[in-house]
DNA sequence: GAATATGCAAGTGCGATTGTTACACACTTT
DNA sequence: AAAGTGTGTAACAATCGCACTTGCATATTC
């Protein structure tokens, strides 16, 4: 399963950003704490700014930017920004529908992954890019404003 | 994010052989039911077999049978039996951790997504193969014992 | 002994993620 | 205005896991 690692990325990139208190940060920098590339941040600002989470400020001294406060970031939102695949995958190819179980195993389970992914996204939706980067700064001993 | 659909086919298989009641299923047939391949489906069974959850009779007349009563095997069981990734999955590379934010920024998000996970689980573990065997019936209109 | 069914290994195809390179465009500063 | 800076995006390669297929050894039932 490829799987995505945007999300924890994301939620680096955002605290970053938070704890440079309104100042833009290059997407290169970020790319630099985040041990990837600029495009790979660049790509996932792109979505962070779809999702109204961000916004970009070109030219010299330019870079991201939170598009609102970080208390008002939900782990969930970022998650829904950057997340493409489901939390659950089904068949690959469709079950027999003339099979009696085929037929109607996907309905079966339906109503139990929802409240698994419901419960989820009820935690995520708890925890805010604020706190994250309050425990980002109670964790690392780290003396604001963030020089690097 | 798990991006494999081991997971749904497990649940869809465990069911099948709940629904024959006590009587072995040829892989050959679940993997019919289940639109894939017989070595898909026996390798699905190695794993379920490797946490107790079915048992396998070889020779003509063989195939899977359930290890336990249906109502005491939970979805987390089989969650946890055929998947292999991690809900999250983190940075590729690891953070620079010489930087402020990615040397404490796992650390910092890790009771969260803990969170998240134990309540998903919570959840996975509050249904068993019993009930969706039974919401299967109930949906499709099933006359047990099952024919095919 | 013959037929049946599982268990497993090796190789192919596919799709998503990530990384790289290249370039056009917008904004700021001098 | 011109130069420098930084974003946005496209195209391509590399990698990885999943799923499929083939082939065969092994164990069990009839």
């Amino acid at each position: 399963m490829p799987t995505s690692s945007r999300f924890a990325v994301a939620v680096h990139v955002l605290a970053t950003i938070t704890l440079r208190d309104g100042a833009p940060v290059r997407s290169e920098d970020l790319a630099y704490t985040a041990s990837t590339s600029a495009v790979v941040i660049r790509a996932l600002l792109s979505r962070l700014s779809d999702a109204g989470l961000t916004t970009s400020q070109l030219g010299s001294g330019g870079g991201a930017l939170l598009a609102k406060p970080a208390d008002q970031i939900r782990l969930l939102d970022v998650y829904e920004a950057v997340e493409d695949t489901e939390l659950f995958t089904m068949h690959r190819k469709a079950p027999c529908k003339d099979c009696a179980v085929g037929g109607s195993i996907l309905e079966a389970m339906q109503p139990a992954l929802d409240r698994a992914r419901a419960a989820f996204e009820n935690e995520l939706a708890r925890v805010t890019v604020a706190e994250i980067a309050a425990e980002v700064v109670r964790i690392g001993h780290i003396t604001l404003p963030l020089t690097w």
